[in-house]
DNA sequence: TGTACATCAGTGAACGCGCGTTCACTGATGTAC
DNA sequence: TGTACATCAGTGAACGCGCGTTCACTGATGTAC
């Protein structure tokens, strides 16, 4: 049943976009080859075909996902002037799990300690995807002098990603809500003062 | 070769602490279960003498990772003033997986996003320490208006979680530094207005 | 206090299971002439 | 363009492995009298 060149590439497209939503959904070692396979609508076996390892999937589909979530943020923000469009950014990314089905999730928020004890594929995309963060905010932040740019947009991603992952772990929706809504405020104040 | 009951009481503290440090050092599911009772200087079906289950052991775990965070904390700050108690505990918190071999490890930056797809047992123990945590920081921003102080304190905390986690993921100790010191410069700033 | 027996902490082999991965196979696609 | 053959995307059973857990066993501890 061989297929041909576009369906196979399509084929591969679909496997890196379904398991790129099951990984951030669920964890990385929650997801199996089997029901990965099976939501793609494909049997185990021929995932081979078209990569090296589960480990090679992971990077793959972590990096689809930062590039997925810059897109957005680019196409969100592309009308805004700076102050509005790093708002927005924060607002977005604030609220990535509070509404279900969301496809634009952040493998830094959702996969978190796993990205600590992974292999350097995954890691240098992890790394390289934390960076294209930092920047993207820290170059909306003209109200800042040059210098202190960088610096305080790496607080800010570090607040993020905190509160996205604490939220994420709250045991219902309020206290979810309260915890963005907390860290909001204080990054809110960093914008305004 | 059964142990008198003091005995096993010290096997079964030996073995919460053992795996308490290695489940925040590499992962709730890196760690198996002989791997933990070799650690501790026994066989894996000794285990099940003391514990129901491996996640029974990893809720009791990281309870006991929290109390030894937070008596910790309170030995740091007893005589100092509430100012300089937070920013004692910023600093501590921040620090925590900077040098190699500190015990004092927070399972919310350490497990992260494992956290999130754990079983209840476990997630009320992570939703009770991150309770804690923020009310031990709240009751200490004596400088603020009472009702300001848990939205601060909060969001004080989502900052130190975050900061924790990327400087974790961070290839190099000068990033992971770089990231702990600009989070650490926004918690400052919001300590001295 | 001493004796006889029950209890149970700890051992280490074994069990069942699900994982990531491999492989023989199928048949449509791609290629050579 | 048509034919013969090689290629390979996808299937699904099977493999090997390590996991959490169980179990028969050992022998020191605890208990009853």
């Amino acid at each position: 049943m061989r297929r041909s060149r576009s369906e196979a590439a399509q084929t591969r497209d679909r496997i890196v976009s379904t398991a790129s939503q099951m990984f951030l959904d669920k964890g990385l070692a929650a997801v199996g080859m089997r029901d990965l396979m099976a939501a793609a609508d494909l049997t185990q076996g021929g995932f081979y075909r078209h990569f090296q390892s589960k480990d090679q999937l992971i990077a793959e589909a972590s990096s689809a996902a930062f590039d997925r979530l810059f897109a957005m943020f680019e196409s969100e923000t592309a009308d805004k002037s700076p102050a509005q469009a790093v708002e927005r950014i924060i607002t977005l990314y604030l609220g990535q799990s509070q509404y279900e089905g969301n496809t634009y999730l952040c493998p830094l928020a959702m996969l978190g300690a796993e990205l600590t004890h992974c292999d350097q594929q995954l890691r240098e995309v992890a790394t390289t995807g934390h960076q294209r963060l930092v920047r993207l905010i820290a170059d909306r932040l003209t109200h800042l002098p040059r210098p202190k740019r960088m610096v305080t947009a790496s607080a800010i991603v570090s607040t993020m990603v905190g509160a996205v992952t604490l939220a994420n772990i709250a045991p219902d929706p309020a206290k979810a809500k309260s915890i963005l809504g907390d860290a909001k405020k204080l990054l809110r104040s960093l914008l305004t003062q």
